[in-house]
DNA sequence: TGTTGCCTACCTACTAGTAGGAAGTTAAAT
DNA sequence: ATTTAACTTCCTACTAGTAGGTAGGCAACA
């Protein structure tokens, strides 16, 4: 069976993983080149400057996150089943080390030093996978299946947070297992009809 | 008055504005040179290498947050208040832009690259930070001032981790204002008695 | 007198990026 | 069918500039 993956693709997914571990200023052309055995200028050829480079692999992560949403949306009914799915995607990324970190993410904490055209792709990340996380939330509230304390759009962005935070944490700590810890209960707060989680409520003994 | 900030001062407040903006590869002695105007070779004086300049940043910084973090929980008697007085710091920091992000979340993004001796010091502040949110959580639930859904040490992770995620997105977004829009319904969520929001409250309720 | 702070001058290794050519592929023109 | 032209991919060899780091000297000061 022959292998169809193109040198520029190759080229694509070793940047995009020495991006996630060390960011925009943490790998170099040569750090590619000796990684798929291919010469400096080779790929130069393929992508003229490290901007126009970047800018391709965060173009293609973005066109495979949308569509990997957009699958999550169309071939699961029940948003909070969705919203599911997007954590565990991430939590078994994080845990078999395969994408260990959000691409965007990443390239968002040098948000500050990125060449425009890239940091122009990263916002548009962010904004779409709010505007994804606002509208499951909103499907979700009107099937009765989320409760939401705010906004949706403002729920959204909780989520997000929490999970880039998480993320975060679970680096931080070397720790994959962090991770699910901290989104865990964030999701099981907007699916629990009230407090407890149980049908009943007794809740409030008092006490101040 | 005489400013008594010497230059191996100044090479550290230079070098953690650098840090905050590009990371540990953002930021080259080249840069703090042309900022303090003094040559590289001087700045070599007093941090021999890269890793030794970069260690004693995050060292000071370490020092400067468990000083506050520890005057917040003398000076306050209110747990709640703490709380809100640790992430107020936070809001006012990134308003004004004059610390716009942790130096210890921005280094943990790069975690997998960063010198071990720079590495184990941002380990260590993402663990004093979760004890000293734990510390804070605990105190405020014996109070009766937050109401734990799970134990302390797991709602200090996710404090911590939507703080951080909190400064992401306002950096993501260019959105000063993102900060505290995320943060402040977690810390309302904490401490409200309970979802409806009325005057009863509380008693360890656990989820568990 | 020795230490501190800063300097000039320099080094090696590496950065992104360029020039130009060798090989192979494709497709039209002869 | 064969030559020709255009194109793609990759190469060697190179550039200017920057990275972190060093050697040694000079002046102020304790």
């Amino acid at each position: 069976m022959k292998s169809t993956t193109s040198t520029s693709e190759k080229i694509l997914d070793i940047a995009q993983s020495l991006v996630v571990a060390g960011g925009y200023n943490g790998f170099s052309y040569a750090d590619i080149s000796a990684a798929i055995g291919i010469r400096k200028a080779s790929i130069h050829h393929h992508f003229p400057t490290k901007a126009e480079l970047v800018s391709a692999l965060v173009d293609r992560y973005r066109q495979q996150t949308g569509a990997g949403l957009k699958s999550l949306r169309e071939g699961i009914s029940d948003p909070s089943e969705q919203l599911q799915a997007y954590v565990n995607f991430w939590h078994s990324c994080i845990g078999d080390a395969s994408l260990p970190f959000c691409v965007c993410a990443m390239l968002a904490s040098e948000m500050q030093m990125l060449p425009e055209e890239v940091a122009s792709q990263v916002r548009a990340h962010f904004h779409g996978l709010a505007e994804w996380l606002a509208s499951v939330l909103q499907s979700g509230a009107e099937a009765g299946r989320f409760r939401l304390d705010n906004r949706p759009e403002e729920e959204a962005q909780i989520v997000m947070a929490s999970v880039h935070g998480a993320m975060l944490s679970a680096r931080a700590f070397g720790d994959p297992g962090l991770f699910i810890v901290i989104v865990a209960p964030q999701i099981a707060r907007l699916q629990a009809p009230d407090r407890q989680g149980n049908a009943g409520q007794e809740s409030s003994t008092h006490g101040r």
